[in-house]
DNA sequence: CGCTGCTTCAG
DNA sequence: TGAAGCAGC
């Protein structure tokens, strides 16, 4: 394996640009600029390439309305946390609104710093953004140095047998588990350094922008008791640390309190993978670790996606994983519109689905395995398109990265490297009966099934019109009929994919 | 001088 | 963990 050339270079004066890394512990580009410059500035950018979609796709959907993105709450209550960590040891987080590949090198020519650190971004968009900055940073004779930390191991530190990048899962995580030492999971000791930092600029201490000035109105975050920050992060680990032994029987199961909540966390990078994967991988090694184990997976599913990202820089522009399912013709026309406005609005009469979908459109959460089977749906069971599904997912999810989404479609869609073949089908209603078995989690989001009996819980049109009418339910009044026969869709994805 | 074994420190 | 650096023989 090749080992980065060590960092011998001092400088007077750096700048940290923060993007998906908000936290002041363990963090890789923070750390090495403390380390190696007298006098260090961080700064965050509210990237209006990717805030204007945002608002302009929610004007389209709702004419006249404010748009609203949980996440954009999340970032705000986060990085106030990580401005006071900062102040709390002399220095202050810059925020700064607009375009960061104009606004990183400006502020670099002002405050005159010999060198930008970040942490590496493996979105297509984001590196060559990354490429504008350094190019830009170049013309002005300053450095822009730039660090592995959203991973474990990435691109090709992990290669096969043949030095090729793997596309396989499995030998792909006995090949980390195999590589992994407790060095890569050791802490940036950022802490050693703190006294680097720089106070702010006068100019440039100003109050945290408003949702409102950043062009949104206020959502629900604060209804949802989702902690934010590294604050956030930290109680549910702590939360999570006594439930962790239960992690590999529970997690499959949406109405129980199985997942640690963290992945948010992960996103933002509020909390390390480090810190994760050194606690899973401790607690893997203790007896009767297997939940522990399971989670590590989960954990190398993460670095897996990234390092397939990386590798196949096509999947960003809606390329199939597997080239030849790019031919694949789906549903088309206003069926298949009226088919996916229904699955995004939790109304196509399966109650598994439905809930799952309004779990996701309330809260900007979705229990993993509803991930897999509301996809597999949109996919085999209503014959669109997968990519907008994922288009859907990635507006909806407070946790959303792209390249975990993107994975966990292709591998629905079965059009992804190491994916569910085409042939296996997740049926709605058998999912249903053996993970939501009591219709807890139903009934938690379809109130108006409350009073059905286990027994129709799953497939409420097969009790018969007046069976339903005894439970207060009338198919199409209370509850949508099923928009899709599950054997016939079955029948038609088959002969979709085995030409 | 060159080998060995201990310490340090890396990303 | 493991490679590099260094003291001591």
């Amino acid at each position: 394996m090749t080992r980065a050339r060590r960092l011998n270079d001092t400088f007077d004066t750096g700048l940290v640009w923060l993007r998906r890394d908000l936290r002041s512990t363990d963090n890789a580009a923070l750390y090495y600029a403390l380390k190696h410059c007298e006098r260090v500035w961080c700064v965050f950018v509210f990237d209006t390439t990717i805030l204007q979609p945002l608002i302009d796709k929610w004007q389209v959907r709702h004419p006249g309305t404010q748009a609203q993105d949980r996440r954009i709450e999340f970032i705000l209550a986060s990085l106030r946390e990580l401005d006071d960590a900062l102040r709390a040891h002399g220095g202050g987080l810059i925020v700064l609104y607009g375009d960061p590949a104009a606004l990183v090198p400006k502020l670099a020519n002002e405050l005159r710093v010999d060198v930008v650190f970040a942490n590496h971004d493996y979105e297509p968009a984001a590196m060559e953004r990354d490429e504008t900055v350094r190019e830009r940073l170049a013309e002005a004779g300053r450095q822009w140095l730039t660090f592995k930390d959203q991973v474990i191991f990435e691109r090709a530190e992990l290669l096969t047998g043949q030095n090729k990048p793997f596309t396989v899962f499995t030998p792909y995580k006995n090949a980390w588990l195999k590589q992994l030492t407790s060095f890569d999971l050791e802490p940036y000791s950022v802490e050693s350094y703190m006294s680097h930092l720089a106070a702010l600029p006068p100019k440039l201490d100003r109050q945290l922008p408003t949702v409102h000035q950043l062009g949104f109105a206020p959502g629900n975050l604060a209804e949802l008791d989702l902690p934010t920050g590294m604050s956030g992060a930290q109680h549910l680990l702590d939360d999570f640390v006594t439930r962790i032994d239960r992690y590999a029987e529970r997690r499959d199961f949406p109405a129980a309190k199985g997942p640690s909540y963290l992945s948010v966390h992960l996103r933002f990078g509020t909390i390390s993978i480090r810190t994760l994967a050194r606690f899973a991988h401790e607690m893997s090694l203790q007896p009767d670790g297997s939940g522990s184990a399971t989670w590590l997976s989960e954990l190398i599913w993460r670095d897996f996606y990234f390092m397939i990202l990386s590798h196949h820089p096509r999947l960003a522009s809606g390329a199939s994983f597997k080239e030849e399912y790019d031919q694949l013709r789906w549903e088309q026309g206003p069926e298949a519109d009226e088919a996916f406005a229904a699955w995004c609005e939790g109304r196509t009469g399966y109650p598994l689905i439905d809930a799952a979908m309004l779990q996701l459109n309330r809260t900007g959460y979705m229990h993993n395995r509803l991930r897999m089977v509301t996809a597999s749906f949109l996919v085999k069971d209503l014959g669109v398109d997968w990519r907008l599904g994922e288009r859907y997912f990635a507006n909806q999810l407070n946790d959303f990265d792209f390249a975990a989404n993107n994975g966990g479609w292709q591998w629905a869609a079965s059009t992804g490297c190491d994916a569910q073949p085409y042939f296996r089908i997740f049926n709605p209603v058998t999912q249903s009966e053996k993970f939501d078995a009591e219709g807890r989690f139903i009934k938690r989001y379809l109130p108006q099934l409350a009073k059905l009996p286990v027994r129709w819980i799953h497939a409420p049109w097969l009790a018969g019109v007046e069976r339903l009418a005894e439970f207060g339910v009338v198919l199409g009044r209370d509850y949508p009929a099923p928009i899709v026969d599950h054997a016939q869709a079955r029948a038609r994805t088959l002969a979709r994919f085995g030409k």
